[in-house]
DNA sequence: GGCAGTCATGACAACGTTGTCCACTGCCGG
DNA sequence: CCGGCAGTGGACAACGTTGTCATGACTGCC
């Protein structure tokens, strides 16, 4: 900056209200700064104005899973589009389901002094985050709640999605219906469960811990696990899948067999209504999941200073065909 | 910090010391340095300590199309995964294919000083980052070519995979082949195209424009464009899409119809192979894009001077059945 | 001509951190 | 008893900006 007040024959303030459209530079001399900007390719330091300013530092952090997975990256999409209207960057770590990672990117996302934060946690423990949060670090959570603090969070209504799948399957005549689901120390793969031990109360199933398998999951145990559910003395003669991973792996591994059972998979992916059968699923919008928890960020920003709320987003029940299946 | 080397009752160098593991401070000293800390939270400023220490920022930017779609965000993660190994973190921005946005992105990124930069050209004018370039930061550009700079670039071989799969359509007995390419002023669309071209003369094809159409394209303007190529005098047996999104749209018009030509998509997609019939694909790995473009920008900032490189990935033709038809 | 009132510009401090350099305390050997 | 040395701690400047305030040159008016 001093070198373009230098080369403009102006002191360096001079330049910095030229940058800053700051009123009461006479044109002429706003025409040598920016003559000089350019000629010298000056570019601001954010790093230093924001330090100076003590403003905001234009950025949020996300933690989440892995972007690489469909469902996450159309969070951050959505993410990314609120927070431009924010004037916000989106600094962006997948944490891979470890907590360690977890801790790890979201304190150097503080570090970095990110105006607010999006986490989908991998982890039960956030006691980490509550210095940050007493300071005024907003923080949202994102299709699962924090394990020991009240914060913002945004689900999907993970029990009525399962309950809802249940419904679904008994009321084309299944009765043997098994549930392949998620480490049991995700939110998401208990909650499931939970709704699918529900579902069959309410539709008057037998709940059978035989039909249950619980991951991680990957091609292999879900093979396993699927020989063991339809190898059964009383077999299963339908499925739930409790996400979008094991409902591809099952796919895989059902292409080879004849004797498919009814299915219906948690997480509605691309393509799923091209395959033969169509796969039904339960749907919920990943977009909107992020833009709810954008959203909700960008008010507390913008000082909502609320209680902490809870955002439970609906899932519908999209039938195609491989649910419709009779025993 | 100052807050923390009042409560340890040291002077704020001191605290300095200890956050930075300098020699010289006494066990005892640090102890209590420490424990202040952690009552008050204390995190330590990036920003300001990189100010200081001119130092570098610890972030990459990355400036993409579009995060949601699966191809960048396979790259995403590909480009998250080196820069952890190097520590640093991933600010990343989606330029929707709008060469003002990927403008603003790459400046907004290079004011925040980022150490290098990934981008995925929208445009084909790159000049305003020759300034940043000239002060030394690397740019590595990603799938497409920079439109006016030179600079490090890894690309897939596209002429190559289209030749692979004009010639695999060609051994099965295709002779009226059609091309659905995405807009021509996107540089892997033109290049596509051209390995058609060039497919065609090799395999001994005419070359018929009237069987070509290029987007940009959603789901209408290929069923139009399908209904074009299949309706004409003499009708295309055989398709090539451009890339996956051009290709999960032809499913979905083809979906509906028993005349289904033979098909091979650029671009490998998730449940491909489970399809009916299975796609053949022309497939490259975008993670090996990501991983190979983070890695040359890392040995440039590793101090690696040599002149520009520029990386083509192979792709290979997977068949799967959609392409083996015999027309 | 003098005086208030604008306008354009600049000097300086401060943001939170760290590098440099100096000062202090003991302690040792001569 | 003193000089020097090792082990500590602190004052101060600087990184690149911007906010505050002061300065100086003009203008218009009495």
């Amino acid at each position: 900056m001093s070198d373009v007040a230098r080369l403009a024959g102006v002191s360096i303030k001079t330049v910095s209200r030229v940058v800053n459209d700051e009123p009461g530079v006479h044109p002429a001399t706003a025409e040598r700064v920016l003559a000089a900007i350019d000629q010298l390719g000056f570019r601001r330091n954010l790093g230093a104005r924001n330090l100076r300013r003590g403003s905001s530092t234009g950025t949020i952090g996300m933690v989440l899973e892995d972007v690489g997975n469909p469902f996450y990256s159309g969070i951050t999409r959505a993410v990314e589009e609120v927070s431009r209207q924010h004037g916000r960057q989106v600094l962006t770590g997948s944490s891979d389901e470890d907590p360690n990672r977890e801790r790890e990117l979201a304190l150097e996302f503080c570090a970095r002094r990110v105006d607010g934060m999006l986490v989908v946690p991998a982890g039960m423990q956030h006691g980490y985050l509550v210095p940050e949060m007493r300071a005024g670090m907003p923080v949202v959570f994102l299709d699962r709640p924090a394990g020991d603090v009240v914060a913002d969070t945004v689900l999907v209504d993970n029990i009525g999605g399962t309950v809802l799948a249940v419904r679904h399957l008994a009321s084309h005549g299944h009765s043997r219906i098994a549930f392949l689901g998620d480490a049991p120390d995700i939110f998401t793969a208990t909650e499931r469960l939970r709704g699918f031990r529900e579902g069959c109360v309410r539709a008057g199933i037998r709940y059978d811990e035989e039909l249950v398998s619980m991951g991680p999951h990957d091609e292999r145990s879900v093979a396993d696990a699927l020989r063991r559910v339809l190898g059964n003395r009383q077999p299963a003669t339908a499925v739930v899948s409790g996400n979008n991973r094991i409902t591809v792996h099952l796919l895989r591994v059902l292409a080879g067999r004849t004797d498919r059972p009814a299915l219906v998979g948690f997480d509605d992916f691309e393509l799923a209504d091209l395959l033969n059968p169509p796969i039904t699923v339960i749907a919920h919008d990943a977009s909107a999941i992020g833009k709810a928890a954008a959203e909700l960020l960008f008010s507390r920003l913008d000082g909502d200073g609320s209680p902490p709320r809870r955002v439970v987003l609906p899932v519908r029940l999209v039938p195609r065909g491989s649910g419709e299946v009779r025993p």
